[in-house]
DNA sequence: TACAGGTGATGCATTTTTTGCATCATTTAT
DNA sequence: ATAAATGATGCAAAAAATGCATCACCTGTA
């Protein structure tokens, strides 16, 4: 799209703070970025970039403007997409970000599925937790967000939400195993694995403990699903999940790889919800917004009586 | 802006629906501004305009892109004028459509008003009733639209409301100039000028002959005010028109220029509702926002208990 | 304090893009 | 039939964008 270019550019060094480091990126000389800059600048009537030692940064008037470029190509993606559509072959992009939960199972399954149908569309998925979700919509780097628990934002549109029971995750051979619903004091001097603060899944856990008073015997904190689950098959030490972050069917009880989840009593730990929205007032790229309508049909599949929109 | 150029171009041959005439219009050649459009459908993968013998015209695809790049030039709007709102003069355009009920004394005074603190604002005014006003807002022809009676489109997004009684409009040596409110009966055989049936105050008359099966003797029917308001001198025949419509202190009964006005009772002809509003979902550039601000001060000040926000 | 390494800005020659002229192939109205 | 529109295209001229070399400036470091 050449009629971008300038724009595109502009952005480009708004991120990269930089106008030689920019233009590397971009594959030009800094003389050739920097002039673009001044022009649309002397264009525009006021300077976009303050000029430090150091580089540029953008002022007052750039941070205005720079958002409207960002509004403009998230605008322009949709209307390709929309025109993609119309010519029969759905193209298009679709940004997704999304806490980590939902990255090993759901998202997977979900991307696999539409892109049975729709080839043509690619995908990129970031994971962020809750905060910076939101702020991830809210500059237009991604079109879709699912985040458990809690919305902040105003900006934040919520489309669906499917409420969702804290799980422990063990080996089938843990003790704990034989249980069908799990209280916080069956966990007393039990090592669990927990998720750090920033995850919903740790907010509703604090939520309990704080209530009950219980300490968990921590024995290790990290953010990582693939390294949770692996080492759950390892040694046996309890993990807490979410049934949107388990494997298919795990959460009806039945053991995957060796793993099995048992619920915690909901009494212990209060329910969470799982919010999936867009920034309020964008229209989403076509190819965005069938790709929400598959998220929401695969949680109407999995979450009957959970899901609502 | 130079980075607008080419989207500027297809607007411009939208409109045309001629390639050579648009480009007599933008002052280049008709071979440049071909090659500019087979560039941009090129970029864009497919055609946005079919070819005519006659000329050209939009395509499914165009339509889209078309509306699209007229979002993007009022985005553009919106943010110059905030950009220039940060530098401390306020400069912008604002574009307003209007029925003709507050051409003659409502709107002239409120932008004077305004003009007086913000000379760097230029104003477009339109003429337009209900419906074609509606439909500028969605083509993104005007920011704001005052509109009498009714609302249909659902894009329309109200900010405020005043409600409005008819008035009968008369020399102020007319027999009906003696009675402080007017019924319709007493209109009846007296010759009248009727506004054409797009407006506002046609409508709700309409409703109230219908209901009591009165016609009256239209002896002119004209969608000009300013006729209206000359013919009114002239010969003793009653016109109508509601508050806003009237010249200040005019709908408390006095006399303005010879001319009376008499309110008809609200059980024959129903109040009507004056609605101030832009497409619903539109960011406004400061310059509009700040110009509705100052109807709804105005509105305020004129109609404090029929004003609704 | 001097200096090395970074930044963005600018004059000038070169390359790329855009534009205008002349002309073609079609279609429509007379 | 013919005249007068339309959009498309080859080619040369004009305009714009780019790259190189260099300047002026700031900052952290020796």
């Amino acid at each position: 799209m050449r009629f971008m270019t300038s724009l595109r550019f502009i952005d480009a060094v708004a991120r990269e703070k930089s106008i030689r480091k920019a233009a590397e990126k971009l594959a030009i000389t800094s003389t050739a970025l920097n002039r673009r800059i001044l022009q649309v600048e002397d264009e525009i009537g006021q300077p976009l970039f303050e000029r430090l030692a150091s580089g540029v940064r953008l002022n007052t008037a750039g941070e205005i403007f720079v958002q409207h470029i960002r509004a403009q190509q998230a605008d322009l993606a949709r209307v390709q997409s929309q025109l993609a559509d119309l010519s029969g072959v759905r193209r298009g992009h679709v940004r997704v970000t999304s806490g980590s939960e939902t990255l090993r199972h759901f998202l997977p399954d979900v991307i696999a599925r539409y892109r049975a149908e729709h080839n043509a569309v690619t995908f990129d998925i970031s994971r962020q937790h809750g905060e910076a979700a939101e702020a991830a919509l809210g500059s237009l780097e991604a079109d879709l967000a699912l985040i458990f628990e809690p919305i902040r934002s105003s900006d934040f549109q919520t489309i669906a939400t499917a409420r969702q029971a804290v799980y422990c995750c063990m080996a089938e051979t843990h003790d704990l195993a034989k249980l069908d619903v799990i209280r916080l004091h069956h966990l007393i001097d039990i090592p669990v694995i927990m998720p750090t603060s920033q995850s919903g899944v740790r907010q509703l856990l604090n939520v309990g403990l704080m209530r009950r008073e219980i300490n968990l015997a921590t024995m290790l904190e990290t953010d990582s699903e693939e390294f949770t689950q692996t080492y759950l098959q390892n040694e046996k030490v309890v993990g807490f999940q979410i049934p949107i972050g388990l494997a298919k069917y795990m959460a009806e009880g039945r053991s995957v790889n060796g793993l099995i989840a048992r619920p915690l009593d909901t009494q212990d730990i209060p329910q969470g919800t799982m919010h999936i929205g867009h920034l309020r007032g964008r229209v989403l790229p076509v190819a965005a917004a069938k790709f929400m309508d598959l998220i929401i049909t695969e949680l109407r599949e999995r979450f009957p009586k959970d899901l609502d929109q």
